[in-house]
Parts: C-alpha cells; sequence; structure tokens
RNA sequence: CGGGGCGUAGCGCAGUUUGGUAGCGCGUCUGACUGGGGGUCAGAAGGUCGCAGGUUCAAAUCCUGUCGCCCCGACCA
C-alpha cells in the first residue's frame, strides 16, 4: 500500500486518490484546486489537546503538542512534516553563514571504523565514557556511529592536502550524529540521535587557525541572529574533543543544562565547569590555636556539624569558610585507577572537571584521565584509616596525588580531617602542617558572588542552552594521525587544526524555549514551517469570504510566500488554536469585516490590525519581507 | 548503574487496596444543529488491560519473571 502511494505521488496521479478511503481527511471546504497542496485540510495537521505526559519544558511539550515531532522510542524523535519544514530551514541558514566563510561542504560517512578513531587514540575515551553506539557488521568488524568526525575528516584531508598552498581549508557537513546518552530527556534537547552542523578547518600556523576561529565566531553568531535565537559565547572547557582553546554558543533559558559564570559589564563569561573567581576572603577566625592540634570531633563528619560541635566546645568563632575540604576520587586512566585527593574551602566544591584536567596534567604520559568517580567507603578508609568525614592532608594520608585549590595558599589556619575516626586537626596551616606532597591548582566550583577575573566585580550565574561549539585543536588529531602537508621549507608538518559544530535540531527546540507563550509556538519569521495562514471564518458558503480568502491565498503564493489557506470545516475558535499553537507568525482572517472590504492582519502575538481586502496581499508579503530583513540586518551588525 | 514511578482505546486518565461481564474525558466516524477562541444534541466504531508464566471456578486486579517508558540521582563522606 505504502510503495503504491509513493508511486502514484511520483506520476502525480491523484486528483481523487484512492487512497483517501484509507486515510479519510477532514473533508475540503473549498472545491478541490491544482495549486500546490498547502491547504490545511491536506496538511495532516496533528495537534493535541493536551500536553504530552511525558514532557516537561516548554519546547518538548509544544513541539509534540503541535504535532512537529513524534516519539519513536526514548531519545529518538520523528520529525513530521511541520517540524522538517523548520528543520530545513534551520540548516539552510547555519549552512550559508558557514559557507560564508568560505568552508566546503561535504558528506561524510555515519558509520566509522573502529581501527580510524584508535589511530587518534580517541576509541578508548570515548568506549571509557560509554558516549558512542557501535554496531557490528556479519563479519564482527566494529563500527562507531558517528558522535563527532574528527578522525574521519582528518583521514580525508590527508589524503586530498598535500601543500601549505592548499590551506587553510575548512570542511563541513549537516549530518545526523550519535550519543549513547546515559538518560535522554527534554524532547529534542537530550537524544540519541540528532542533526548536528560539523566543520573542520586545516591550518600552517597558530595565526591561521586564529583567523578562521573569529570568522566560525562571527558566522556562528550571524547564524543565530538570523534565525532569531538570543545566543552569547562563554569560555568553555574542551572535554572528550580536547585542544587548546573553545567557546560555547548558549541560548539563554532556565531549563538550561550547562551553568553559566558571567559578568556583564566586563564581558566575562564562562561555562562553570571552566569558570575562575576570586572568592571572598573569610573573616578573621579570633582564638585560632598557635599549632595544630587534634581535637576529639565524636561523630561529626559532614563540614557544618563539625563547625558547630567546635563552636560548642570551645573554638567560637570558626566556620565552614575555615574548614578544608577533602573530597577523595578515584580516577580511571586507560591503563590504571588512582586514588587521588581534592581540597578545597570548607564552604565549597570541588569543580570535578577543573579537578580532572589537573590530574590529567599531573599523570602526565600515565594520562589522561577517562573518568573521575567518588570513592568508595571501604577505599577512604584504606586511604586515610578513618571512617568517611575524617580525611586532610596529614599524617596517614596515602593518596597519589593531594591537590589544594591554589585560593588556600597562605591562608589559615583551618580546621582539616585528622585521618583518624573522630578526630580533627584544629588551627591547621597547610604549607607547615601537611604530611604530603601538595599540588596547587584552580579545582574550586565558582559561584555567584566571587570576583570577576577580568573586573574585580560580583560574578553572577545563570543557565543555558548549548547551541554550538568551537574548538582550537592544534595538533592533537593530526599528529596523532600523521596527517600532514609540505611546508614552504620542504618539511613534512601535521595540519593545526580546529572544529567547530552546531546542533542544528536542538537550534529549533532552543528557538522554541526562547520563544513561546500560554497559546502555543511563537516562531521567528526565519523558523517559522510557514509564514502566513489565511484563515476564512464565518459561515461555510459566504461567498465573500471565500472568495477573499482564496483571492488572498493565490496572491500571497503568486509573491512567494508561504502561506497557507485553512480550509477545513471547522469553527474559527478551532482554527485560531491550532495556528497559535502552531505558532505561524502571521494570520490573516476574512471574516465580519468582509463586509467593510477588510481582513485582520494579525500578527503571532501581536494585535489585530484591519486591513482592506485590495491591500492585504502586499501588505503581508511586505511584512514577512521586512521581518527577514530586520533579522538578516541584524546579523550583518554582529561584530 | 542506584532509587522512585508508570504501562488499561489515538491522547490524557480512573478502575488494582478488598479477584466476579472494560470505564470516563478528549479525539475519531455518521447525521443534525451551530459558525469569531478547542460549541451542542443523537448515534457509532475502537482495548487479547506491555509481554510470558503461575495461583484460582474466575485475574486489569494476587504471585514470579521479563520488556518498555518517565522522573530523581549517579556529589563533597
Amino acid at each position: 500500500m505504502w510503495k503504491r502511494f509513493q508511486s502514484m505521488q511520483a506520476q502525480g496521479a491523484c486528483a481523487t486518490p484512492c487512497w483517501r478511503v484509507a486515510y479519510a481527511p477532514a473533508a475540503p471546504r473549498f472545491a478541490p484546486s491544482k495549486e500546490k497542496p498547502m491547504r490545511a485540510s491536506r496538511m495532516n495537521l496533528a495537534t493535541l489537546r493536551e500536553d504530552p505526559a511525558d514532557a516537561e519544558i516548554a519546547s518538548h511539550r509544544l513541539l509534540v503538542r503541535a504535532g512537529f515531532i513524534a516519539k519513536s522510542g526514548s531519545g529518538l524523535y520523528l520529525y513530521g512534516p511541520l517540524m522538517h519544514r523548520s528543520l530545513d530551514k534551520a540548516r539552510r541558514v547555519i549552512a550559508e553563514e558557514i559557507s560564508r566563510t568560505g568552508a566546503l561542504e561535504i558528506t561524510m560517512p555515519i558509520l566509522q571504523e573502529q581501527a580510524l578513531w584508535e589511530r587518534s587514540g580517541r576509541w578508548a575515551t570515548y568506549q571509557a565514557s560509554r558516549t558512542m553506539l557501535t554496531v557490528k557488521d556479519r563479519g564482527d568488524m566494529v563500527f562507531g556511529l558517528a558522535p563527532t568526525a574528527e578522525e574521519v575528516v582528518t583521514d580525508y584531508a590527508s589524503q586530498v592536502v598535500s601543500s601549505y598552498r592548499q590551506l587553510p581549508v575548512c570542511f563541513f557537513q549537516q549530518h545526523t550524529k550519535f550519543r549513547d546518552e546515559i538518560r535522554p530527556r527534554f524532547g529534542l534537547m537530550r537524544v540519541k540521535e540528532f542533526i548536528m552542523m560539523d566543520a573542520y578547518s586545516f591550518h600552517d600556523s597558530e595565526a591561521s587557525l586564529g583567523e578562521t576561529y573569529e570568522s566560525m565566531r562571527v558566522a556562528y553568531l550571524r547564524a543565530f541572529t538570523r534565525l532569531g535565537l538570543e545566543a552569547f559565547a562563554v569560555e568553555a572547557d574542551t572535554g572528550a574533543i580536547g585542544g587548546s582553546g573553545s567557546h560555547e554558543f548558549m541560548v539563554a533559558a532556565a531549563v538550561g543544562e550547562d551553568a553559566i559564570i558571567f559578568q556583564n559589564e566586563s564581558g566575562y563569561g564562562a561555562n562553570v565547569e571552566r569558570a575562575s573567581g576570586r572568592i571572598p576572603a573569610a573573616p578573621a577566625w579570633a582564638g585560632a590555636p598557635a599549632a595544630s592540634t587534634l581535637v576529639h570531633t565524636p561523630g561529626v563528619g559532614s563540614i557544618a556539624d563539625v563547625m558547630a560541635f567546635l563552636n560548642a566546645n570551645g573554638f567560637a568563632g570558626v566556620t565552614a569558610q575555615h574548614g578544608l575540604k577533602c573530597v577523595l576520587f578515584a580516577a580511571k586512566t586507560a591503563a590504571a585507577e588512582h586514588l587521588v585527593a581534592a581540597f578545597v574551602r570548607g564552604d565549597r566544591d570541588v569543580n570535578e572537571v577543573k579537578f580532572t584536567n589537573t590530574v590529567t596534567r599531573l599523570l602526565g604520559e600515565a594520562g589522561p584521565v577517562l573518568t573521575l568517580r567518588p570513592m568508595h567507603p571501604d577505599e577512604v578508609r584504606a586511604c586515610t584509616g578513618a571512617e568517611p568525614g575524617y580525611a586532610g592532608p596529614g599524617a596517614g594520608l596515602k593518596v597519589a596525588f593531594a591537590v589544594v585549590d591554589s585560593q588556600l595558599k597562605g591562608v589559615g589556619p583551618l580546621v582539616a580531617g585528622a585521618n583518624r575516626t573522630d578526630h580533627h586537626l584544629v588551627g591547621f596551616v597547610l604549607e607547615r602542617d601537611a604530611q604530603v606532597p601538595l599540588q596547587w591548582d584552580d579545582i574550586v566550583r565558582t559561584v555567584a558572588g566571587d570576583a570577576c577575573p577580568r573586573s574585580g566585580k560580583p560574578l553572577n550565574e545563570k543557565r543555558g542552552i548549548e547551541v554550538g561549539h568551537i574548538f582550537k585543536l592544534g595538533t592533537k588529531y593530526s599528529a596523532a594521525m600523521k596527517a600532514e602537508y609540505m611546508d614552504k621549507d620542504g618539511s613534512r608538518r601535521p595540519f593545526i587544526m580546529g572544529c567547530y559544530g552546531i546542533g542544528s535540531s536542538r537550534v529549533v527546540a532552543a528557538a522554541v524555549e526562547q520563544h513561546h507563550d500560554a497559546d502555543g509556538i511563537v516562531w521567528p519569521l526565519s523558523l517559522a514551517p510557514y509564514q502566513v495562514v489565511v484563515v476564512p471564518a464565518g459561515k461555510p458558503g459566504d461567498a465573500a469570504i471565500e472568495q477573499a480568502a482564496q483571492g488572498l491565498y493565490r496572491d500571497l503564493q503568486a509573491a512567494g510566500i508561504e502561506v497557507i489557506l485553512d480550509d477545513r470545516d471547522a469553527k474559527p475558535g478551532v482554527k485560531f488554536k491550532d495556528w497559535d499553537l502552531i505558532g505561524i507568525p502571521l494570520r490573516i482572517v476574512a471574516g465580519k469585516a468582509i463586509a467593510q472590504a477588510q481582513v485582520e492582519f494579525k500578527p503571532r502575538g501581536g494585535a489585530v490590525e484591519l486591513v482592506p481586502v485590495a491591500e492585504a496581499a502586499a501588505r503581508a508579503t511586505a511584512w514577512v519581507r521586512d521581518g527577514l530583513a530586520r533579522l538578516a540586518a541584524a546579523a550583518d551588525a554582529v561584530r
């Protein structure tokens, strides 16, 4: 049946298709026509009156309710006809802006050989963190399903780029990507399969990489601006991709999965995984012991309990800010597991991303750290000789590295765990009393209120959705994979590389997150599946209304506007609800005012205005063109 | 991977405690009315109650197993 349906469509043989019996559509209100089928009665609109039970956030809820997407499995979505159009628009704008930098569009395979990934050394990393889905062919050959394509494109570059004269060059694609998500959630935000634009640039100098990196930054902001998204760049950790520097592009949203630390005046912005800030000094601790003193602190393991106990037992004035928090981790590398300790001020938390990077650096050749986990209680006992809760950098701590947050340098005295159950060392001075070698590094989690590293002013925190990421990779992949070019002086050198990604499908969801109201989606013009909907509202058979509506529909189509005619035999209220939910930017209603030769203009989220029928098509066309032009102008203003 | 919750009609849910003929709202279909914010009336279709075992005269309901989905966590001892 389906095949037959397709072949009939292909032959264009269907004024009254026979399958209509099986898939009976809503009866069209007007006589059938040969016009392009942008008639609501033929669009298979599938709006839901109620929210889907499993949708939590606005974009998920509304995209499902309005019929843009349908769940196919956990973390797997089918893009319906409306979503297909909106996604296509996002992809086009992104492709245009990336192409504008001179990048060349290509298509890479989704199946990637394990052997290729082993050449870069990344197979182990991705297996350890289990972020890559794999499949086997009949000969038990293992393939990864593309999470990104550094290996593939680096291999390609080594085949097709041989001379410095060909550099710089940048390749990009927009293709399906896969992640073995631990827990897919939030609709399109965190899924197993999605569409991503990924670009890779090749250079013969850091300066050249810097230029492309900058032009990508601008291209990203231009693309997001054209798509009506308010996005901004922040400093980011390089994560599993690796490299020397990177920025993430964030869309501010309360439901965002990333925390961003920022300071408006200085322009500082960073993902909390990377952010630094100066911690306000602790209040003076009057009456601190002059020497490290062992104090019996029965049954109090947590910082808060220890301080409360000390306050009540002869140490007034000591607070959590005078505590030395010790967090014990097991850091796993490809070859081994290393037990490590992280120390931060008592009222603060360890930033595990920064700490992981520190341990990786300390391990050198023995690294990198693939995963970091808190020690189990048994491991804690083995490391400290005490129950959990009493670890400190004094005698008895057995770890590979004891890393102390740099901001504790010269700070003290402190209260530290004594590596003995029910005991703490009060009046502990790190530089004087530590019995293990200390490594100093920035490992503390920055919070709102800390001082901005640029301006010293207080930092703020908000949440964001990551829609794009740019990296300076350097020679990490090209060196490992021996991807080299011939330089001016005749020597062979590995490419200096950059890589750049935009979550095309996530961008669409982020746009809904940023643009919706109680009635539904409010699409930016550039992302709306259709630009205008013409709604005849009145009794069927009202010739004046129907003629006006059909005339407008034809005129707008002729003008190249993406217009829908709502020819369904439904009450006006139903139609209005549907288009509000779907989020069409401009609604034109031919109804009551037709007696005065007027129609209603209503931008989504705006007010109704009466417009003479004779001018309506021209007005609507201008409205759409102006709206798009405004977005384009905003993009041109990006610096 | 740990904890919690849920699988009953296309969607949203009740019924499970206390076993006894499968229910409600929305949607869908037919007809009539209605025609500016998900309207009204009449009629109809649609479910092997996730799946597999078991207990029982009798299982959506009790027991065992299994699959799937959702939420929280995977964190400072």
